[in-house]
This record gives C-alpha cells, sequence and structure tokens, in this order.
DNA sequence: GACTCCCGCCAAAGC
DNA sequence: GCTTTGGCGGGAGTC
C-alpha cells in the first residue's frame, strides 16, 4: 500500500516484477493484514513511531550490505528496491544515501541507482574532512560561539549578533563546499552543479567539527551555529536555527547507526544541551598521499592559491550559483592537472623539518588531535608551577633555613605532580610520570649546561633544603597524556601496560612514594641512550622553561646566558616569544619522546623503568623525610620518603638508571658545586639525619650498587677530581659489590625488585632520614668525595639532585 | 514544556 | 511534462 502510495503503479509493477519472493510475499502479508483487520487494530499494528525512526531504518539499510564489500559483490542499491523493502517511502531512503554519500560509503550511479563501497573509503575521507575543517579552523569557530555564549549571557543588545554576524561573514571559509575523494567524484553533473546539497555538506561538515574538537564532542547549538553561520548568517532566526537543528538530528542519527558518534549530553552553566561524541575511528591526519576534492559554490579565492583541486577549480570557475549548470569542461583539466601537481609537490614534503616542527598536519599526523593540548597543559603547568613557587618562596621567606635568594642561579620549582588533578582542563591527560625533573646546571668547566633531574620527592626535598631552587619538570605529563591518547594507534598498548599506564597516570599516587605502586627496577637495555637531537631539544625546553620561570618570578635575575629583560615591554615581548618557542619546542620534544617511548616498548623495556636522558647522571637521594627545618605538615607529606622507587621518563634519549644507582652518585651531586646554591651551616646542621634503618632497608638491602665508575667520571668531568684519579664509592655503601659492569646495574635493579616486596621500614620508625645526610656523615672521608665546599661567608655551595651530563660523555659513563 | 525527529509538501533539477 | 531529488518546516511523539 505505501508502495502503491508512493509510486506511479507503473514502476510498482516493474518494481513488483523484480522483486524476490520473501519481499511479495511480505506484501501479500501486509494487504491480508490490512484487509482482515479494522482501522484500528491496522494502525495498532503498524511500528511506532520509534521503529520509524531515521537511525532504525540506517540499521537496516546498512545491515543490506557488508562494510567490506568485495569487487565481485553486486553492490548496486536501487533506491526503489530498499525503499519498499525497507517499507519506508523514498523520501527517507535519500537522507540516509545522502548522509553515507558524504562519507563516500556510497557514490551515485545514476538515477535512482547508486554504488556501495563500504567503509572502504572511511578512513580515507575521515583524513580529508579533518584536514579541511583544520584548514577550515573549525576549532576556533567553535572556540568563537562558545566564547559568544558566555560574553551573550551578559550582553543581550543586538549588537552582538551583528558582530556575530561580521565574524563569519568575514570568514574566508564561509563558502559551502564538498570534500570529494579522488575516483569518488560526483560523475551527475546535476549532483555538482547543485546547491542544494547542503544534507551531505552539512553531514560532512559535522563530522569536521568531530574530527578537529578536542574532546571529540559538539553540541547540536554549537554546530547549528556554525553550519548557520557559514550558509546565511543573515537569517540567525529562530526558524533557520530550528531547520538546521532537524537536519543535524536527520545526520546525526545516521551518524550513529553507523557507530561514529554517539548522543550524550553536555551541562553548562545554561544547563543540559545535547551533544555528540566521536565514537569513530581515530583519524590521523596524515594524507599527504591523499588528494582531495572540495566543490564549491562560490570561489573566494584566486585560482592560484591553494586551490586544493581540479574539481575545485572547475567548480570555482564556473559557480554554480542560480542555475548555471556547468559539468567539468574537458580544455581545463590539463590547466587543472598541473595546478594539481604543482600543489601535490609543494605538499608532498612529510619529511620537510619545518612541517614537523611547526605542529602541522604532518606533525599530527604522529598525535592525534589531543596532541593540541599540550602546549595549554605545559602553560597550565608553568603557570602553576610559577605560582607554586611564588608561595613556596612566601612560606619559606622567613623560615629558620637561611636562604641566600639573592643570586640563584636555579630556581627551585615545585614538581608537577603537586598541581591538583582537578585543576586540569577537561580532556587533558592529567601528568603521571612526575618523577623526574630536570634543572639546568651551568657546567663551570665546560661552558656546557648541566640539568638536575630531581625525583619528585626530592623536589620536595630541595624545596625544602633550597629554596632557591626551580625545579624545571619536563613535559612529562604531556608526553604521558599523548602516549596515553595515542596508544590505540600509535603504541598499540598492551592491556597490562594499560593497566600500568593507569596507574602511574594517576596523579594522586605520584604525590608521594608510599601511596605510590612498587614500580620495578631494571636496567634492560642503553638503546635509548643516544638522542642528541633531543637532548638539545630538551635543553633548549628547559633554557625556554629557565627563561620563562625567570620572568615569572620577576626576580630581575636571570639564568646563566639569558639576556634579563630590561622593561616589562621587553618582558612581554620576550615572553610572547618565549611562548610560540616553548610550544613549538616542547611539541618537538614530546615527539622525540613519544618515538623514544615506542621504541623501548617495542624493546620491551619496562614501562616503569627509569629513564633519564643520554649523558651521565648524577642523581639525587629519593629517601628524604622532613621532619626537621621546621616544615609544615604539609610540606612533610609532600616530602616523600621513597626508597625502592626507580624513576621512570619517556624522554627520548635516556639511561635506565636504578635506584641505588641515584643512591651512589648523590654524593658527588651534592658537593660538586657548579651552583651558587647557598646553604648556610645552620640549615645543614638542620637537615634530617640519615638513619639506619634507612641504609638498612633501602640502600643496603636493596642492594644498592654504586656505580664508582660514574662517580669517578662525574668528579673528574666537574673538576673535583684529576682524571686517572678513581675514588671509590661511598663506603656507606661500600659492602655491596661493585661493579662497574653495565649488568651489574641489572643486578642491582633485580635485586631492588626483590627487595621491593619485602615491607618497607615504616615511615615513623625510619625518623627523620635522608639519603643526603650521608655527605654530612662522611665528609672528608677517604672514601668519599671532597667535603662541601665552603664559600666564604660561611656558607656551604650544594648542589641537589641529579646532574645531566652531556652526551658527549657517555660513553665514559658506560666504563 | 522542551526535545526529538517523522512526515510530507513542494520546488528544483533531471530526463 | 513526468520523475527524481531533497530543502524545509509543521507538528506529533517522547521525555
Amino acid at each position: 500500500m505505501l508502495i502503491s502510495a508512493a509510486s506511479p503503479e507503473i514502476r510498482s509493477r516493474e518494481q513488483r516484477r523484480e522483486l524476490s519472493n520473501d519481499v511479495s510475499e511480505v506484501l501479500q502479508a501486509k494487504h491480508c493484514l490490512q484487509e482482515h483487520l479494522s482501522g484500528d487494530e491496522y494502525e495498532k499494528s503498524q511500528p511506532s513511531r520509534k521503529e520509524k525512526s531515521l537511525g532504525l531504518l540506517c540499521h537496516k539499510f546498512l545491515a543490506r550490505y557488508p562494510d567490506y564489500p568485495s569487487t565481485e559483490e553486486n553492490n548496486y542499491i536501487c533506491l526503489d528496491e530498499v525503499a519498499e523493502e525497507l517499507n519506508v517511502e523514498r523520501r527517507r531512503i535519500y537522507d540516509i544515501v545522502n548522509v553515507l554519500e558524504s562519507l563516500h560509503m556510497v557514490s551515485r550511479l545514476a538515477k535512482n541507482r547508486y554504488a556501495w563501497h563500504g567503509r572502504h573509503n572511511l578512513s580515507k575521507t575521515l583524513q580529508a574532512l579533518k584536514k579541511v575543517g583544520e584548514e577550515n579552523k573549525y576549532t576556533q569557530q567553535i572556540q568563537m560561539i562558545k566564547k559568544r555564549e558566555y560574553e551573550h549571557e551578559f550582553d543581550f543588545d543586538g549588537e552582538r549578533n551583528e558582530e556575530t554576524a561580521r565574524t563569519f561573514g568575514s570568514n574566508e571559509h564561509s563558502e559551502m563546499s564538498f570534500v570529494e575523494l579522488p575516483g569518488m567524484e560526483f560523475r551527475a553533473a546535476s549532483v555538482n552543479s547543485r546547491k542544494d546539497k547542503s544534507l551531505r555538506v552539512m553531514s560532512q561538515k559535522f563530522v569536521m567539527l568531530f574530527l578537529v574538537s578536542t574532546p571529540q564532542i559538539v553540541s547540536l547549538e554549537v554546530a547549528a551555529k556554525i553550519l548557520i553561520g557559514e550558509d546565511q548568517l543573515e537569517d540567525l532566526d529562530k526558524s533557520k536555527f530550528k531547520t538546521k537543528i532537524r537536519r543535524l538530528y536527520d545526520i546525526a542519527n545516521v551518524l550513529s547507526s553507523l557507530e561514529l558518534i554517539k548522543k550524550v549530553h553536555v551541562t553548562e552553566e545554561r544547563g543540559r544541551k545535547p551533544a555528540f561524541k566521536w565514537t569513530g575511528p581515530e583519524v590521523l591526519p596524515n594524507i599527504q598521499d591523499t588528494k582531495l576534492e572540495t566543490t564549491s559554490t562560490t570561489c573566494p579565492t584566486p585560482i592560484s592559491e591553494s586551490i586544493p583541486s581540479k574539481e575545485q577549480c572547475s567548480k570555482n570557475l564556473f559557480p554554480s550559483r542560480g542555475k548555471q549548470n556547468f559539468t567539468r569542461h574537458p580544455s581545463l583539466i590539463k590547466l587543472v592537472k598541473t595546478i594539481e601537481n604543482d600543489r601535490r609537490k609543494i605538499q608532498s614534503a612529510p619529511t620537510s623539518p619545518v612541517k614537523i616542527c611547526a605542529s602541522t598536519d604532518q606533525n599530527l599526523s604522529a598525535f592525534p588531535s589531543k596532541m593540541a593540548q599540550v602546549p595549554a597543559v605545559a602553560k597550565h603547568q608553568l603557570e602553576g608551577q610559577s605560582k607554586k613557587a611564588k608561595e613556596m618562596k612566601m612560606k619559606l621567606s622567613g623560615s629558620a633555613l637561611e636562604c641566600n635568594l639573592s643570586s640563584p642561579e636555579v630556581v627551585l620549582k615545585p614538581e608537577p605532580s603537586q598541581q591538583p588533578a582537578l585543576t586540569q582542563p577537561p580532556g587533558v591527560c592529567p601528568p603521571s610520570h612526575s618523577s623526574v625533573s630536570p634543572v639546568i646546571l651551568p657546567h663551570p668547566h665546560s661552558a656546557l649546561s648541566y640539568a638536575i633531574y630531581l625525583h619528585p620527592s626530592q623536589a620536595h626535598t630541595v624545596t625544602t633544603y633550597s629554596p632557591s631552587f626551580m625545579l624545571q619538570p619536563l613535559p612529562r605529563a604531556n608526553v604521558t597524556g599523548i602516549k596515553s591518547i595515542n596508544s590505540k594507534v600509535v603504541n598499540k598498548t598492551t592491556a597490562e601496560e594499560g593497566d600500568n599506564q593507569i596507574a602511574t597516570d594517576d596523579p594522586t599516587k605520584s604525590l608521594t612514594a608510599k601511596e605510590r605502586p612498587t614500580i620495578k627496577s631494571e636496567t634492560s637495555s642503553q638503546r635509548c641512550l643516544k638522542r642528541p637531537q633531543a637532548l638539545q631539544e630538551s635543553n633548549l625546553i628547559k633554557r625556554y622553561r629557565s627563561d620563562k620561570e625567570s620572568l615569572d618570578t620577576s626576580l630581575g635575575e636571570s639564568i646563566k646566558n639569558e639576556r634579563p629583560p630590561s622593561n616589562s615591554s621587553q618582558m612581554n615581548h620576550e615572553m610572547d616569544n618565549f611562548q610560540e618557542e616553548k610550544q613549538n619546542k616542547t611539541e618537538t620534544l614530546d615527539q622525540n619522546m613519544t618515538r623514544c617511548y615506542d621504541q623501548c616498548k617495542r624493546e620491551d623495556i619496562p614501562e616503569d623503568e627509569t629513564f633519564f636522558p643520554s649523558g651521565y647522571l648524577i642523581p639525587l637521594a629519593q629517601c628524604t623525610h622532613g621532619n626537621k627545618a621546621g616544615f609544615s605538615d604539609e610540606e612533610k607529606a609532600g616530602i616523600c620518603s621513597l626508597q625502592h622507587t626507580t624513576y621512570s621518563s619517556p624522554v627520548a634519549g635516556v639511561i635506565p638508571m636504578t635506584a641505588p644507582e641515584l643512591k651512589a652518585v648523590n654524593i658527588p651531586a651534592f658537593h660538586i658545586t657548579p651552583l651558587n646554591i647557598m646553604l648556610s651551616p645552620t640549615s645543614i646542621a638542620a637537615a634530617p639525619v640519615l638513619s639506619n634503618s634507612c641504609l638498612t632497608s633501602s640502600n643496603t638491602a636493596s642492594a644498592p650498587n654504586p656505580s664508582s665508575s660514574v662517580l669517578n667520571f662525574t668528579l673528574q668531568h666537574v673538576g673535583l677530581i684529576p682524571a686517572g684519579v678513581r675514588v671509590p664509592a661511598n663506603p656507606v655503601l661500600q659492602h655491596v659489590p661493585v661493579s662497574s659492569q653495565p649488568e651489574n646495574v641489572s643486578r642491582s635493579s633485580e635485586n631492588l625488585n626483590l627487595q621491593e616486596e619485602k615491607p618497607c621500614v615504616p615511615k615513623e620508625a625510619q625518623g627523620p632520614q635522608t639519603v643526603t645526610e650521608n655527605f654530612f656523615r662522611t665528609p672528608g672521608g677517604p672514601n668519599t668525595v671532597p667535603s662541601l665546599a665552603a664559600n666564604s661567608d660561611g656558607t656551604n655551595r650544594i648542589s641537589q639532585g641529579t646532574l645531566y651530563i652531556p652526551q658527549r660523555k657517555l660513553e665514559v659513563s658506560e666504563d
């Protein structure tokens, strides 16, 4: 009955002939049903509104065809046939087909006839859409709309709408366009030229919004506003808006059936809003080989400028507004191809370092859209850390510690894990591996900088003892975030690894070592050792961050080799430059980090393994308790009692290090004085005393195995001992067999792992202790490094942390 | 009452 | 001139 009502009798008769026996039987049954049932009963037997929804209909439609059809199969779609079989009018089928067409899952062959492609082209299409979405700056548009929504709450006059209209009107991307794939161009001139293909275009743009959004959630309201804004913003009235919303529901139903999106609700200040979340495949915008075909109804830009395709060119040459219906003229093909080839040449430079470093699409190809949050996270952390540092300074300014704040070369900075995780912006992965924090230290002899890497607990310790330090955490949270984000696509993280990641991702667990899960320490390989580029970039980042901190703290002092800002405008200017450079460098560094992480993954290096940048390290002690020196309870809580924790960092170009090594080489770290970190005898005396229990439980029992070669090299390198002179390991640790063989590191790590299973001595029972106290207990001992260098003013110059030596010395440390 | 979206009118485009 | 296609908005069903 429906068919006969919807179609002429002749067509029905022809179709009936083509229909399968099953369909005929269904129809006959229907007719019988209608004849035998009364009107009400028949109505009741009709499917409900829900059962007739477009989404369900689309499900039925999709069920008819395989996701990945083979070429041998008959993949033609006859709209009449489908409409009849699905018992809907053709109008509904058009809605479905249009959306599928926008994703290139179907293509129109002829009148009433389509070809089914399934999901073969889906990834390419999504890549293309993402690229176009990025080019169209949809992210900015979304932000603009959201911002305007917020402003609109306080501004109800009509000026805003005018401003909105102007903004969208000035948008160079305001034309409607359709993204095509090579070989998937619309064959029919009608489709190419018709202006009223907005459902397809809307569908594509809707998808683009998801692909460029972070998180990939788009509210209907925002989507409708953007689509209206691009269409006819002068008609930004309510009816237009409602109509767009209706269409978006149509599209969303189909996309939901394709499991590309999922309906959610976002709760904002003004209430609950319907929205959709992208649940489709992660899209890597690596489309250097994907040729985009963008049709356009207008020609806003000259052809010589970034016209993406011959399609676009032909369309732009013959704008299809009104009744001008042009197909691609053969004479244009040659010209268009030339343009296209040129464009391809330009775009086919994926290895261009400029592209990679400039966070372009190529850059994004390695890291999906969430990578875009990296700068924001970094900024967030820097700001938070800067604030924390200021607070810490304020706190400590009146404390018993006498710290020379007048000339700090390195300013202490709290570690990232101190940042409240809840303050992370939505969609931003919280910092996880926050165990190591580098500090740039200028080398006194070689003009090369050192980086001190501090464990979070050490950060607290250093904060306490030397508040003039500023810890410079690596963008580890960013890296981790990237890793976790990309794990599905890039790293193929196993479930177990994922669990580990979750455990370490939890920022609350990174606050103290006590809360930290036992982390195995194993030095399995130094295959990730040499990453010169990453090292340089890392140093650059550190320098930038130091610069930033220098500005932030407004101390009027700058880190060595950094020119201090002379006035506020210059400072602002430098800040701007810094932010920009920092972002670029951070992203580049993060890539290297992720690459190394991937490599380590491939080489089966445990995720929690200790990594430090290549070069050698002079680590800090990791066992500290802050019961003295007037620490507040809060600070005590922050000072962790890490005993068996190793330091993990997915930093590119890293050396696995175990906790014992850190302890061992910590000694020279404390005595090397490339910094002018002043510590008075008073404060040293006030430093916690290392108890035997600590040594027993962690240093000794956990098989600390000081790497004397590292120690010696370190001392030689910094000029504390002459070349050729070897200094034995710390006598406190001497009962542990010392081996300079690299494998020994692994062995000690294994020991450590075993030890970790034993219950640790309770914090309280250990009493105030810190490994750093080792140095005070054995000052000037024959087997230790020289005593603290005393300054003329009676203070002692110490540095605390893991000293990072440039990589060129690496082979020495491996001795 | 707001949200959701089915339904079908009707005009443009195709043949 | 008939058919196909699809924009559009009323209004019914659902929450």
